[in-house]
This record gives structure tokens, C-alpha cells and sequence, in this order.
RNA sequence: CGGGGUGUAGCGUAGCCCGGUAUCGCGCUUGGUUUGGGACCAAGAGGUCGUCAGUUCGAAUCUGGCCACCCCGACCA
């Protein structure tokens, strides 16, 4: 009884919202369009943070934090990029309250407080940031200027979904200045492979990695390079973006720098980001019906041993024994939960582990005790074992590694069987109706094919793999010559 | 922003057509029995029925306005 989570057959998305709501990760808030993010799901983001944050700094970067408020005039200087986020920006244009005279023990907003100028709420920070570096950079010796901030932003969306499309979210944004075009573009996909390398190793995801079309670039961007992932109901998600700004910021807000010959320049920017988009990516890759399926690497909890008893005796001959494990492989690292709660029985307890996640079991009872065992469960594949109680600590790490692995193993051999090669429009139509994931095909480069197709498909161009091998083709569309096959796909 | 739906205890719901002060399950509290895959018994606590107005002796129920949220679409990370 209790937390019944809908199937994916019976509807994905419904499966969806229920695992994000039964197993702890988030709800709907108070306010439309935003979520609380609760303790279960926050601890999973701050592993991901901690990985991410450790990766920027390997790479020379360091973390600042700039303002949530961008003055409009500001925000409008680069004019596409403004104008790719106008439609969905909040605006502040009053700094008061005041008490209401026709409601008593109500507030107004003061019409006397109304701002000079009215302030936006950061969808991205490239404004204030751009602004700021112009004060920062004189000369060559001040690049590149490596900076990333952890933030929230805003963006007004029409239409929500827990963790893959809020009203505010929280993410990392990265904004590098250099002194040459070559360094900013090497910047830009030394990103990219950092995120690739996230996804793949941590996340247990694997992605592709690829330049998006025109039509879907960054506004603002010269060349916009993602990583794009396969949910198990066939649909792509873009779980990460990596932006060359040639010099456009640069333009906009006058940042120039001396080179050594003592010219002026102008820098060349990139920016680069992940947001709390990745937990539903992560959701959607690995889980299955019984609830998630969390990669060890990300896991709040990895470790669960859940002690069956009769009696309050045998419980206190257990726990000696459940707590010398929990300490042994805690001196690993590892994140252990004795969960000795005597109101609840261990199936129960199975079952609500196994809603959340987490990736190995070890129950311990009497006959354990007698043996010398313990079973053990792993929450990828289902598979129990009896195993000895002597050795379970050193096997630990090793169990963990291959969990990872597997899961990693079952996602990449899904995302392959979802990539299809077509060539003729028929074709690639039958396949996202039928097949869904990824289609592979020729494709003329041209926006207007693009917009066509997608307006008839509902399919994007999701990216332009960096990998793809150059061959002569012809575009499925339009028949004009094309030497490179790009992902098609319907998305998230 | 269009189309659809729903607001009743912490959660999920019945009642609404046909007006008489709210049903059931889960959860919670207390006590007892249980515990190798989602326990059971008993006793309890918990409600401005989204909101405002109207009709009526009487409104969860009828009428009108408003609000909120969810789902589907367009737009988007």
C-alpha cells in the first residue's frame, strides 16, 4: 500500500511527476511555475554542484556572485540577447509597500516608490557581468578573466514542469574573457568536454556532444555547442550549453583590453551553463517503475541496512552488529543509513528505498547473525545475494563501481538503439512517430528547411555532432546537397 | 496565450443532478500484538467544503463573479 507510482508505459509523464513527488525530490510551491526543491533532492544537486564546482576549479576557474537585478538599459545593450529573453523576463518597478487605506491590515504597493529605472530579473547574467569585466580589464595581463557563479535566475515560462522547465531555477553560469578568438573558442568546448565528462561519469548519462543550427542558437552567441542526452520515452533534453560570444558582449558594453604591442582590442567572451534541468535528466535516464534508480557517484545515500527483528533483544544484537558496518564503511567515504525504526517492517522499508534510489540494500537478521551473512540487494538490476558479513566492507566499493557502470552500460546501449539513420523525409517521419530518439540525417543547413521541418514533425535539429564524419548526401528535405548528417529529435 | 479539468482534514477521495452542517481510505496520536518484500486490532485527534456575493428558514450542494492549481497545445534550458 501506499506511494503507487503510474507506470511509464501507461503514461511517462504522469510516472514522471509521481517519482519527483513520492520519492522527495520537489513539489509545486505556492507561487506558479516554481518548485521547492526539498532535502532529498537538493542533497543529490549538492553532489552535483560539488563535482561540477570541483571540475571548474581544475580547469582555473573561480566562483564570484553577481547581482540578481539588471538595470534595464543594461540588459537591452546586446540587443539579441535581450530580445531572444524579452518575452519572458520579470521586472521590478516598485521598491515599496505601503499600508492599503481601504483594506485595513493590507499592503499596497506605494505608487510614490516607483523605480527611475525598472530593474530585470537576471534570465542570465551576461549584462551585469559584461558591464562588470569592462571595469576589470585594461590590458593582456587581465586575461583571460575565468569566473563561474552558482545562481538563480528567472525566466517566465508559460508552461512548467518540475525540475525540467521552472519559473526560477537555480544553475551555474561560467563567463570567460579572452584575448584571442582560438582561446575563447578552446574555452568553449574544454566546457563542453567538462560537461560531457559530468554527464558520462558522474551522471552515468551519456550524451552527444554538438554544435547547435542557427535556429538554436543562444541568442547572443556566435556558435552555440551542447551536449544533448535520450530520455527512455525517446525524446532528447539538452542537459548542457556551452556558447562562443565572439565579441559581441564585448561590443556591447565597450570591453577592450591593450595587447602587447600596446593596441586596443576587443576581448572575446564565452558562457557556459547546467541548471537543476540535469535532476530530471536524471530521473528520466536511469529510473524505472518501482521508482529511482540514482548513479552511486550522485547518490545521497549509498549504503541502506535495514536490521528484521522480532524483538527489541534481537534488534540491539543486530544494531551492534548493522553499526560496526555502517562505521567500516563510513572510514570509506560512503554515505551509510542504519534505518532501525521499530514502527515499520523491513518490506516497507525495501520498498521505500528502492522508491529513492538508493543503490545497495543490506538487510540483517538472525539467521545472518547465526551465518555470518548479510544479503545484500543492488537497486539497478534487482539482484539479491547472500554474502559474507566478514567481506561485505571490502566488496563495497567494488559493488558501487559496477552499480555505476551497469547503469551507465544499460543508458549508452538504450541511446544507441535510439539513434537512426534515414534518408528520405517518409522515412525520418515514420521514425519519430514509431521509434522516437534520435534521427540521424542529411539536412541542407538552411533555416527555412529546419522551421519547415520542425513545424511539420515537431522534430529540432538538436545539434550538429562534433563527431560526425563528412559524406556527400543529399538533404532529406529539400534534396539539395549536404555533407554532413545532423540528430533530429522531438525534445524536452 | 488558447483548449480541457479540478478545488471537501497532511494526502487521495465520496457526497453535488434531487439543499437539512460532511463519507471512506492512507497518514497522524495512544495502547497492544507483529516484523526475511508495502502488518493487524482497539481507541482518538484533525474541516472557515478555494473565495466573494446572491437565492433560501437552511447552501459543500442552486445562481453569478473572482482566484488558484493541474493536464494538453503554442513558446522555451
Amino acid at each position: 500500500m501506499g506511494k503507487e507510482i503510474t507506470s511509464r508505459e501507461a503514461d511517462y509523464s504522469q510516472w514522471y511527476i509521481d517519482l519527483v513527488k513520492k520519492a522527495d525530490l520537489a513539489e509545486n510551491s505556492e507561487v506558479r511555475g516554481c518548485m521547492v526543491i526539498k532535502p532529498y533532492g537538493y542533497s543529490i544537486w549538492e553532489k552535483m554542484q560539488q563535482a561540477l564546482d570541483k571540475m571548474f576549479k581544475d580547469t582555473g576557474h573561480v566562483n564570484a556572485y553577481f547581482p540578481l537585478f539588471v538595470p534595464k538599459s543594461m540588459f537591452e545593450a546586446e540587443e539579441k540577447n535581450a530580445e531572444g529573453f524579452a518575452k519572458e523576463c520579470a521586472i521590478v518597478t516598485h521598491y515599496r509597500l505601503k499600508n492599503d487605506p481601504s483594506r485595513p491590515g493590507k499592503l499596497m504597493v506605494d505608487p510614490e516608490a516607483k523605480l527611475e529605472e525598472e530593474l530585470v530579473v537576471r534570465p542570465t547574467s551576461e549584462a551585469i557581468i559584461w558591464s562588470t569585466y569592462k571595469k576589470w580589464i585594461q590590458s593582456y595581463r587581465d586575461l583571460p578573466l575565468l569566473i563561474n557563479q552558482w545562481a538563480n535566475v528567472v525566466r517566465w515560462e508559460m508552461r512548467t514542469r518540475l525540475f525540467l522547465r521552472t519559473a526560477e531555477f537555480l544553475w551555474q553560469e561560467g563567463h570567460t574573457a579572452h584575448a584571442t578568438a582560438a582561446e575563447a573558442v578552446a574555452e568553449t568546448k574544454q566546457m563542453l568536454d567538462v560537461y560531457a565528462e559530468f554527464a558520462e561519469t558522474f551522471m552515468a548519462m551519456p550524451v552527444i556532444k554538438g554544435r547547435k543550427s542557427e535556429g538554436e542558437r543562444f541568442p547572443g552567441a556566435v556558435d552555440t555547442y551542447c551536449i544533448e542526452a535520450m530520455m527512455q520515452d525517446g525524446k532528447a533534453l539538452q542537459a548542457g550549453t556551452s556558447h562562443f560570444l565572439g565579441q559581441n558582449f564585448a561590443d556591447a558594453f565597450n570591453v577592450q583590453f591593450t595587447n602587447k604591442e600596446g593596441k586596443l582590442e576587443k576581448v572575446w567572451g564565452t558562457s557556459w551553463g547546467v541548471s537543476t534541468r540535469l535532476m530530471g535528466a536524471l530521473i528520466m535516464a536511469h529510473s524505472d517503475d518501482d521508482g529511482l534508480i540514482i548513479p552511486p557517484k550522485l547518490a545521497p545515500i549509498h549504503v541502506v541496512i535495514i536490521p528484521i527483528f522480532k524483538s527489541e533483544e534481537e534488534l540491539n544484537k543486530l544494531s551492534v552488529k548493522a553499526e560496526e558496518i555502517t562505521k567500516e564503511l563510513r572510514k570509506l567515504g560512503l554515505s551509510v543509513k542504519f534505518d532501525n525504526r521499530d514502527t515499520l517492517k523491513p518490506g516497507f522499508k525495501f520498498a521505500e528505498y528502492e522508491l529513492k534510489g538508493v543503490p545497495v540494500r543490506i538487510a540483517i537478521g538472525p539467521r545472518d547473525l547465526e551465518n555470518g551473512t548479510v544479503e545484500v540487494a543492488r537497486r539497478d538490476t534487482k539482484e539479491k545475494k547472500v554474502m559474507q558479513m566478514s567481506s561485505i566492507v571490502a566488496e563495497m566499493p567494488t559493488l558501487l563501481d559496477s552499480i555505476q557502470q551497469t547503469i551507465y552500460d544499460r543508458a549508452l546501449k538504450f541511446r544507441d538503439e535510439k539513434i537512426t539513420k534515414v534518408d528520405s523525409y517518409e522515412e525520418l517521419k515514420r521514425v519519430l512517430d514509431e521509434k522516437g530518439g534520435f534521427v540521424s540525417a542529411h539536412w541542407d543547413g538552411t533555416a527555412e528547411t529546419e522551421g519547415r521541418i520542425k513545424d511539420e514533425t515537431k522534430a529540432t535539429i538538436r545539434c550538429i555532432p562534433l563527431d560526425s564524419v563528412e559524406e556527400d548526401g543529399v538533404c532529406i528535405y529539400s534534396g539539395k546537397p549536404s555533407k554532413q548528417r545532423v540528430l533530429f529529435a522531438r525534445a524536452y
